[in-house]
DNA sequence: ATCTAATCTTAAGTAAATCATAATAGTAAC
DNA sequence: GTTACTATTATGATTTACTTAAGATTAGAT
């Protein structure tokens, strides 16, 4: 069984050591201390469940959570804040925040609450959370599917795949793909990612008999490992 | 509608009052003020939700969670406490409790909470409800009968079967069906629902046995789980 | 800096999936 | 049997995805 990864979001470091200490060896924490570099992180690890710290730097706390939500992240959100205003705290949970924890917290408290996420996610398919035996090499952008050759992929490719490989068994929609690899500011305007998607398809699905990634009309692509 | 039916464990008329002018009409609110008729109104209502005010008559808060959870209810509790010591909380967490919120609340965070919890079951298990082990999975339009194989749906195919689900074991009108599906601007003006349950059938019921929806001659439609 | 080759974006054309419609066949109610 | 409702089927419209090629951009080499 893999680890549940975690996500943190905090500009703080003392609040990281003090979860990455306390968190047990079933979790993975992954930290980032910048919002954008986060919500990347995010849309590549895809996590189990995100914990932001308003503090983070980069966007405020509320676009933070816009944006995440935006883009189809399905894990729990915590919020990190030392207001504990009820007004600001309603706006956060309308815009889909899980839990809204006030500074200072208890370590305690954010374990009990993971806790029992998972408890009632006993219906969800946490499942996903093997990885295949692809191996990637981001150095040289190349991949290796069971005991085939090498191959190389290009830039966009490669990230795609890694996007998708992290998602291995979930829809993965267009639009995450793209705020992954693109910045807002150079996001592409006409089908980028089909063309790239048949491209990787080319060389990684092609010359193989079967298909690894699969169209999901309407909703995005899928990796899937047979 | 198959409203979400929550029960409130609860001393205060006040705030019984409070919460049921304040819940919207999709939740069905059972109140008890005595703590061992409540549990068994519990059994009795299966419900979706349970709030507990920890000042209910008849047993220890503590002890109320423990029969609770003792019988093996699923549903989300949540505390209600004026007491906000961390240990306490704690303890109620450990057994069981979904959250804890301190007394004076808001409404409009028992409100977001509920909701929270409704969007986090992007899956929709209904093993809970019936002997029958049905799936669905909005993410991928899929729907998993009896542990059989996935079956992918189509847009429409799948809300309406997300519909019909919603109100198990009760007639649903068309209208109410394309209310569900469609804005009121782009709403078809023909058969097409008819044709999609076609479809639907074709997909979840031809395939197996028995027929999970059924007509209703100028009612509508109805879906069972045997 | 300039050129070149590799890479990426764009747009147009083609294919496929999905959906609404309507016509026809079937069924239930009276 | 007649009427009202429902099921089935096929067709075309619409939306979405795939493919291709050309033009734009970028990175590396000279």
């Amino acid at each position: 069984m893999g680890k549940l990864k975690v996500v943190l979001l905090e500009s703080n470091p003392s609040v990281k050591k003090t979860l990455s200490l306390s968190l047990p060896s079933k979790y993975q924490l992954f930290f980032e201390s910048d919002a954008i570099t986060g919500i990347k992180r995010i849309i590549l690890v895809n996590p189990q469940f995100i914990i932001i710290d308003l503090n983070i730097n980069g966007l405020p706390g509320l676009r933070v959570l816009e944006k995440i939500k935006q883009i189809g992240v399905k894990a729990p959100i915590f919020i990190l804040s030392s207001n504990s205003d009820l007004k600001l705290k309603l706006e956060f949970y309308k815009l889909g925040a899980y839990d809204y924890i006030i500074k200072p917290f208890s370590v305690g408290e954010i374990l009990a609450k993971l806790k029992i996420f998972e408890q009632n996610l006993n219906i969800l398919d946490l499942s996903n959370r093997s990885r295949s035996n692809f191996k990637l090499n981001k150095e040289k952008l190349s991949v290796i599917r069971d005991n085939s050759q090498e191959i190389t992929l290009r830039n966009i490719e490669f990230k795609i795949l890694e996007c998708l490989i992290q998602n291995i068994g979930n829809v993965v929609s267009r639009q995450k793909i793209t705020q992954f690899i693109w910045d807002d500011k150079n996001v592409p305007w006409s089908n980028s990612i089909d063309v790239h998607i048949k491209y990787l398809r080319d060389k990684i699905d092609k010359p193989f008999g079967n298909k690894l990634i699969s169209t999901v009309h309407g909703q995005g692509y899928r990796l899937e490992i047979k």
